[in-house]
DNA sequence: CGTGAAGTTGATGTATCTCAATTGTCGTGG
DNA sequence: CCACGACAATTGAGATACATCAACTTCACG
């Protein structure tokens, strides 16, 4: 029989796939089960508490992934830029999602379904063993995180917030930075833990100290310093 | 040959133990790296920075899972209770370990060497699994402690940590739930991420509420509550 | 019974929340 | 192209919560 083609042989992300080491017979487990989805911007990928369908990768896009207390309040989890994983958490727990993934700009994910990711995980172990690694990664990311909440004012981490969206989606020029912000002031205020009215308050002291300039979704900042992630 | 014993047969937490389904000849192999270690109070298990010798579990005790930033602050990211697993991330990722691990009490860990633990792992994709479920786990508590730092007020949390230690340290009697702190009230306030003096100062008022009773070490409580959380 | 660490208290400044009112932004229909 | 409405974002004022520094007290322990 031909050789089948890898369905993640031409993503640009295919060096650092979760589904890389899958090879053989199970290609076409994998194949049979990937799907591509686009989402427009505000589209909900999948909902809190709804059940596990698979493992998405992000291929172009970003997604937000929050979580809504009984209150109504919500966080802001994590942002999900291409090359990434997720959903595999209660993919892999085989519990309810905890959290909901809404695409914040025209985004396009790649899936694949729960049950034959399942089939490829108990085939292909170095899979599994990727899975473990990405679930570490987060879990590191998480606690930089508690830690970094704890120790620096929420001014210096909106800064740092600030700084590491530009990486992403800021364009250079002359030594100015330039962006339109991908989220909601009310989706950094989430991030940060405050209330957007601290937010925009933390957004003026920094134009008044001079280290970026605002006019709506618009944001300059200048140079480098480096960063570590949301 | 005859039918070697599984190391964690005769443990308590042996259903529930990442290498109950070990079996057949990796069980040698888990014997071989298997070993128990008795730890004083106060006495350190792995520091931050160090690289991963192995897969922890604890037997006895109590471990506390900290984070020392360069300034000096530190965070308490967990506690570990009889039958938990640590030093897992470090071990998955291959990086150094970026907490440190002490004991609080008298504890007893099983170690499980890096070198043969990972071919272990190899062995039977259903510990790596069991390993991965572990983490997804962890990144859930992770979660929950973000967004419960970020909507409920520090004395909230504070009398929810206080329940959930006493649900695990405390003795009842007539409706009053007693127990000695197996942490300093430094600890309370790394756990919190707010300062020594604040925590002094929200113990204060849950007791002018009288939502609880301290002296020195001993706290009373009333009565049940349902908890989640570290 | 002294000694150092752990814990507390007081005073003061800063940061954040809350509620209410206002302004600004953006898409839509005229 | 502009007016309009819905919603996002900002502002103000007052109350609460927390950090910080320094001094003090309590506790565990040799």
């Amino acid at each position: 029989m031909a050789i089948e083609a890898h369905p993640c042989a031409n993503c640009s992300f295919y060096e650092h796939s979760l589904w890389r080491p899958v090879a053989g017979g199970n290609i076409s487990t994998l194949n049979r089960s990937f799907t591509r989805r686009n989402l427009d911007a505000g589209h909900v990928l999948y909902h809190q508490g709804a059940p596990s369908d698979g493992v998405y990768c992000v291929s172009q896009g970003l997604i937000a992934i929050r979580s809504f207390a009984p209150n109504g309040s919500s966080s802001l989890l994590r942002l999900a830029y291409p090359g990434e994983l997720i959903g595999y958490r209660a993919f892999l727990t085989e519990r309810d999602h905890r959290t909901e993934a809404q695409a914040l700009l025209p985004s396009r994910v790649c899936i694949v379904a729960h049950r034959d990711a399942k089939n490829v995980l108990r085939a292909c172990p170095e899979v599994l063993a990727g899975l473990a690694i990405h679930c570490a990664d987060e879990l590191d990311r998480c606690h930089d995180r508690i830690q970094d909440a704890a120790r620096s004012s929420n001014k210096d981490r909106l800064a740092q917030l600030l700084d590491d969206l530009m990486a992403s989606h800021g364009t250079e020029k002359h030594d100015i930075r330039r962006m339109r912000l991908p989220i909601s002031r009310q989706d950094l205020a989430d991030i940060l833990g405050v209330q957007a009215e601290t937010l925009s308050r933390l957004m003026k002291r920094l134009e008044s100290e001079g280290r970026m300039r605002s006019s709506g979704r618009w944001i300059e900042m200048h140079k480098p310093m480096t960063g570590t992630g949301i």
